[in-house]
DNA sequence: AATGAATGAGAATTCATTCAT
DNA sequence: CATGAATGAATTCTCATTCAT
């Protein structure tokens, strides 16, 4: 299906990608960084407000550019043989983002950081997912709003 | 691996099953159904607070029952080929809980009940899918009480 | 199919027949006892004219009544491992027909009796043929009356 | 048998043919150009009388070429299934010649052109076929000189 | 850098037959 | 006489990968 869409050889991909399961996880590798990308936000400082803001919409309008690529990054994840081989790398990229989201949530006194901060990432997912598997419905912008808000204080 | 696991010949499995195609479809919706079984709240009755409360909990506990499980339900659902199989029968089923979660919404003052109840059900949605797929770190209990906090009022 | 038609379980057929192998025999055996039985001249005399024709036309007749039988008929019988199978038997059965006809080619004044009696066979054969795989162009009637009409003189 | 007797691999049948069903459809109209090639009559001009011999005689002679061939032939085009996948194809491609041969009978002064046709044809086809089936016994000499015979007037 | 024919292991499916009931 | 779940060998088909060009 690649190479036809893409209108080479078979037989050229593996001059890109050693085997299929390169291929996959280098398209996982590749989406998770453009999904971390939007949160630069400077890790060792305290989290300005609308930092985080800026990191929800900007996500959020990421899987709107390319909802077939982010359904295939999905289903791609969540293949356990998959997950399993990028698992670790994918925790040690998002390490410092939890650290980050961590100290944000406490220096606004929230009272368990660390599950804030999964609760948030958590609530992210179903909502990318939800919006990737069902474009057509899902409430996208008044979830975006009802969110920030959510997190506003 | 199927019939491996269940000692009984290839030939058997499709007594039971047309294809594959129809053996995927019938794990996801019975997947679905368990899913769905907990949330037997009285759909035309206002739901009652801890009825939303007793839902999240059990939906929960039912993936620490059986967490394999829910790894193979999650990323069978996921792949775009088998999800488009299905998609319209999943949302036939949903919806008389989405309306029932609408209303019990709007009857607590929510502004738009209608994204109240899709930003519930994927944030749902995201909190079972780290939990699922990790579930050694996934603090779940903590994050249980804040979702049930977050809807108390 | 067989059996679903037949509503009998699988299991059933096997106390009639002794194999697949035993029942395809048999479905050849039998259609070919009903192609011989309008024959039933008697293969001692010499052949009277209409004994011909009256062959020729319940030969035609015979097909119309089950044309779905006879179609399994010839696509079983064509089948080269089931035709070996039955060769033999089936030329012992025909051989007194074909002796038969022989004399009676011979009686008429045909030059080659032999050859005149396989010419006449394949004909049957070849009309048969067309008129059991396309039942509703073949113009039956009209070529009954040229068969008729050629062996008349 | 096929990839063992061709000596290429099992997968590589599937780059030249898309299934099994294909690969029976391309014998059958491969086999049944071959047998109308020697027909190839100037299809717009009236037959000449040693056209239609020569196109007898060269049926009868390509079956001698490869009669393990016509043999398969014909088994597969016996198959009810198979036939009706390519039986509308084949009418197209016997048209022409239908009419060709309607044409030369009527020219001849023959009373059912049509029929005629047809009687034509579903005679070679029961001589071809006795004569594939039973080459051993079959007459075929005498038979083709007989079928000449048979329309020289 | 590029092709696509070719491979072969394995996955998906069928089907004749058996057997406990 | 009758069932139909069960088997397993064989058939049909797919797919990641290689390699000569």
């Amino acid at each position: 299906m690649i190479t036809k869409k893409a209108k080479i050889s078979k037989g050229l991909m593996y001059n890109y990608f050693d085997s299929k399961e390169d291929l996959l996880k280098q398209i996982i590798s590749k989406g998770f960084k453009e999904i971390l990308n939007p949160a630069n936000f400077n890790i060792h400082k305290v989290l300005l407000k609308n930092e985080l803001n800026n990191f929800i919409h900007e996500i959020l309008s990421l899987f709107n550019d390319n909802l077939n690529y982010w359904k295939l990054y999905f289903s791609v994840l969540l293949q356990p043989t998959v997950f399993k081989l990028i698992k670790k790398q994918l925790f040690e990229m998002v390490m410092p983002y939890f650290e980050a989201l961590g100290k944000h949530f406490h220096s606004q006194g929230y009272e368990n950081p660390k599950a804030e901060t999964r609760m948030f990432t958590a609530t992210l997912d179903g909502i990318s997912l939800n919006y990737i598997m069902d474009s057509e419905n899902f409430p996208i912008d008044a979830i975006e709003k009802r969110l920030i808000d959510f997190y506003k204080k």
